[in-house]
DNA sequence: CGCTCGGTTGAGTGAATTCAAGGGCTGTGG
DNA sequence: CCACAGCCCTTGAATTCACTCAACCGAGCG
């Protein structure tokens, strides 16, 4: 539904047909016959957030599922008393929403201006029914998500907040020289999508120990702050060894 | 293959055709119909660990996947410098490997005697391609993995000490409630399976903070200790309280 | 009997939090 | 154009919760 009311102007990369969508080959919708594409093609619709705008509260029923086409978005949940935990950050490509399950187990808001392709949930799920090619890629997709979100656990249960942070910025800089593997040149400049609050929800720490955190790898030359929100990387080999994992290459990111 | 050599002499409930396992209808298998239970009986072969034992190893190459038939089994992730972070606790039906990937990202460690019902794990993802029904409840049971381990997360990001012993606590005394839902009454007994040390691991505390906690909550009149591995719930609600979750019955376990 | 292992408890320390203040940037309105 | 408010971020000082270090207890076992 490009055509409702929209915050933006908006014309972006991916809105149009299927066949010619830039992440199609990382999406849910990777395995999929060009028969399937034409029939998702059908079903879909595009939605856009605000920076801020909750795409899904925990707790309530969700009518939709689908890919991240553009932009972040951070999945959460929060205490009664407040304190809050991110569990996951969605990109581009990336699958959000809950299927098999009406009531969303966590709060989806977008953290950037947000585009979603979605589905009617229960068209999806049905669709899934249909198409092992569709199911297949979510089974994987969720996979990796499980074995992410266990590694995210050793970063919350046992490492420093230095460490943290270094981890944090070591798994950006490797998504941001182009999702290549190993080769990581030093100098790669790393756009932060999140506030040091948003930040501090993902790491488990406050907002003030990550901006410490910051001052400290700046003071040591690890990086370097063009801005608040943009960190040059300075000694990758260095930001490794301060995340407390081992050698390099084998992250699952 | 129950004529192998094993630790024990067994011939424990779950051993013989799939018909009358008795976690069939939790486990990956349960919505495999009568011809799939035949092939899976034909492919199938039982395997026992010692506590302590090692099941797989995280970095190495896994030939195996399977479901867990008796016992308890950990996973974990353990950084250069000894600290261990326990990503996820498996219990009968659970399913256990990593389909689609030769290395297991985490270390599977027995914490009881365990009998896992195996498959090879090319053939398993072979069977996968075929059998929908399989597939599915993988998928179903991913995806629920997934929940929990996010939930566990805000556990291990945000929970005091007091509250994280708590929320284990009550999610045990919900498991051995009959697996039931809600009706939780008062001076349940808990077997832990585990020792103050695991726990600690499991939890992200150490083990001494683990033993404080105990002993407040017991002095306090929440729990008491038959043994130090036998919790008697006396108030289960102050426990829920101690959790630091809202109210009681929406937890995912 | 003496050892080890799992568990508890106490004392002191320290890393991250809380509380508090201030700086810089942006957008708005006088 | 400047003044001001609000937001994001940083830094300092004091506090606290969990950790480290250390001693001790009881049970099981060679």
């Amino acid at each position: 539904m490009t055509a409702n009311p929209i915050f933006r102007v908006v014309e972006g990369p991916a809105s149009g047909r299927c066949e010619q969508c830039g992440i199609r080959k990382k999406a849910v919708c990777a395995y999929c016959s060009t028969p399937e594409l034409v029939l998702l093609d059908a079903m879909k619709s595009y939605k856009d957030f605000a920076p801020g705008e909750e795409i899904a509260a925990a707790g309530e029923e969700t009518t939709h599922v689908g890919t991240v086409v553009e932009g972040v978005v951070s999945l959460s949940k929060t205490m009664i008393d407040g304190r809050r935990q991110m569990v996951g950050l969605l990109f581009p490509s990336d699958f959000i929403g809950r299927p098999f399950r009406a009531i969303a187990p966590f709060d989806a808001v977008a953290v950037t201006h947000v585009r979603v392709c979605r589905f009617k949930r229960k068209s999806f799920e049905s669709l899934c029914e249909e198409s092992p090619n569709l199911e297949k890629r979510l089974l994987e997709m969720t996979l990796d998500e499980l074995d992410a979100s266990r590694e995210w656990m050793l970063l919350l249960g046992r490492k420093s907040a230095r460490e943290k942070l270094a981890s944090f910025l070591a798994i950006l800089a490797r998504r941001a020289a182009g999702l290549a593997d190993k080769p990581l040149a030093n100098g790669v400049t790393v756009e932060l999508a999140l506030t040091r609050e948003q930040m501090s929800e993902y790491l488990g720490l406050t907002i003030e120990t990550v901006s410490r955190q910051f001052s400290q790898l700046k003071r040591e030359g690890v990086i370097a702050l063009k801005s608040a929100r943009e960190v040059a990387i300075l000694d990758f080999a260095r930001l490794l060894d301060a995340s407390g994992d081992e050698s390099d290459g084998d992250a699952l990111y």
